[in-house]
DNA sequence: TGTTAGCACTTGGGCATGTTGAGTGCTAAG
DNA sequence: CTTAGCACTCAACATGCCCAAGTGCTAACA
């Protein structure tokens, strides 16, 4: 039996399966796909693809499903990736439109792509590890309590609040504002925890405490970490997709809720610049997620986009939809 | 018959159904209520309770399951909320630990409350529209890009990224965020609007375009409905709670996804201020949630917090553990 | 050696039929 | 007004049957 053929049954049969949710017997295929030969050929092909654990039958006389490790070599060496319709590259051309805040970006992006994909689509705030300080900001809340706002050149801006541990001087805060802004503006993010100690250091002794929880606060909101969060839209596309084919859908809101699985899960899968990459079935290291696939790929400086939906889906198209959305976000959010 | 064991009968089906998920019937209603009546009378009963509207039978011989307008008269009038258990009380109270940002406090709530409750909870951003400027930031992101932000003195900080007609400089911006910051410095938010124009008029005309674009910045910011978002948490409760029986979950992701549906839903529903609303099936306005009743009540300054479940479900309960939320939530925040 | 036709075999799903039991409505007596 | 009794209804379950789809195998064929 050729290998150029058992690979043509593998896709077919994926393909079919995909399509029609059923599955699929060796004479639909025949019919459906111009192979040359006949069924009985195709039979035997299925045999050695099922021994070789690339194929299953959920019973003794039904056609074939394919198994993760199927997908996978479909995947892997089968599937080409698929044009993208001209509808679809104009709903991608209007992201580029409208205000350039990255937060209403995102959030269109996941909707696009959701939209496209008929999955639950997910992507994760940029890296801002390189980003650059461009201003700094102390207000006076309360007597005790200090408003730190630490502005990125990215636009990106975080606040958090500290409390001190005697009253504040507006003054003080003044001073040691600028203190701070002489020496951090224009330094990395990541850097303020080696810069920021030697500004306090310098402080005048009696406004040092304040200084000090300044500084802890501005360094824990350069922490990167308090960036990693995920936006995500479509999962009612998991009801959606599932309506006669009961994935329990329990466990995959559970994954996406927990934000920490989503990122773990993103940020595991392999970051192939050029490629898209995908996680199947029980390849996810999340068992919530042994019926699922993730389709993602890096954008910008290395955060990723993607996608989540039944193992069985179209991943030709998918994969393309994914790849298109991630270079316009890179090309807008200027990767 | 009795009007009061009309009710009482009433409150018994609702309870067996909620607890059993399946239709009641006279026979084990008396066996497991100590109504001091045969289930002769209860079939009585229920036929009048039938006709009125207020429960019904899934077909011919099966028991009864209670209408939207069951619930209804179950919520109004039969009963009485339930007390929180220690457990519960112990898990509302370390909320009032741990840092006051107030991101953290409503993540951390709508995470409790879906806990409790095993149901979806849903919590809007409190209103600003209260608050007052506290303190406004121009800051140059490239030469014709300004990033404009908004302090209010709720600690809530918001920005927004603007597109200058020319090159802007870096004097002219700190000149215009001194004039700007004078005079909006103690507003209200919400007059804004008002206050702005004069400001404007009154720079050299060579910063009068530049002024307006900020201006107009600024004034987009204060608009409280940029603040009227939702958090939700609980999601994965959907799949679990109907897991033998498919309330169409499909219809509730997509409303709980469209923040605007959800936002009108809680804004349409009462503010009791001393007590939580409930709307129960068809009674919301929006069709995806014919099967599923929302309970919620205000916090702090008008805000809502609440939850989404299907309509059989545990109403005292819920409602005592909506109200305990809220009022914590109001207490911490400073309502 | 790979392909094909033919055929016996397996089996889930659909369908008709029968049975059961929970539950009802009604009536007549207490 | 309540109750016991009874005939009736009907979903749910079970049983048996048949059918179509699909398989694996074997023997013939190119």
């Amino acid at each position: 039996m050729s290998e150029p053929r058992k690979l043509e049954v593998l896709r077919a049969i994926v393909e079919d399966y995909v399509h029609s949710r059923e599955p699929v017997g060796s004479k639909a295929l025949v019919e459906r796909h111009h192979l040359g030969v006949s069924s009985a050929t195709i039979r035997n092909d299925m045999a050695v693809l099922e021994e070789e654990g690339l194929i299953a039958a959920p019973h003794t006389s039904a056609g074939r499903i394919p198994t993760d490790k199927g997908y996978r070599l479909f995947v892997d060496r089968i599937s080409q990736v698929k044009p993208l319709s001209a509808a679809e590259r104009r709903a991608i051309h209007s992201l580029l439109e409208g205000p350039d805040d990255v937060d209403d970006i995102l959030e269109r992006t996941v909707r696009l792509l959701s939209q496209l994909t008929n999955q639950v689509a997910v992507v994760q705030y940029p890296h801002s590890h390189r980003a650059l300080v461009r201003h700094a900001e102390f207000v006076l809340l309360a007597p005790k309590q200090v408003l730190v706002v630490l502005i990125a050149d990215t636009g990106s801006v975080v606040q958090k609040v500290i409390d001190a541990v005697s009253d504040v001087g507006n003054e003080a805060l003044m001073l040691l504002r600028s203190r701070f802004l002489g020496s951090i503006a224009g330094t990395q993010l990541a850097l303020l925890p080696q810069v920021l100690p030697s500004v306090v250091a310098l402080c005048p002794p009696d406004l040092r405490a304040l200084a000090q929880r300044l500084a802890n606060g501005l360094e824990s909101l350069s922490d990167t970490s308090r960036e990693e969060r995920i936006l995500m839209a479509g999962t009612a596309n998991l009801a959606r997709s599932n309506v006669d084919f009961p994935l329990s859908i329990g466990p995959v809101l559970e994954a996406l809720e927990e934000q920490v699985v989503m990122l773990r899960l993103l940020s595991d899968m392999g970051d192939d610049p050029r490629g898209v990459t995908v996680s199947i079935g029980r390849e996810n290291p999340y068992d919530g997620l042994a019926e699922a696939s993730v389709v993602a790929t890096g954008y910008g400086s290395g955060a990723k986009v993607g996608i989540l939906g039944p193992t069985r889906m179209d991943y030709p198209t998918t994969m393309a939809a994914v790849r298109a959305v991630a270079r316009y976000l890179s090309r807008i959010l200027g990767g």
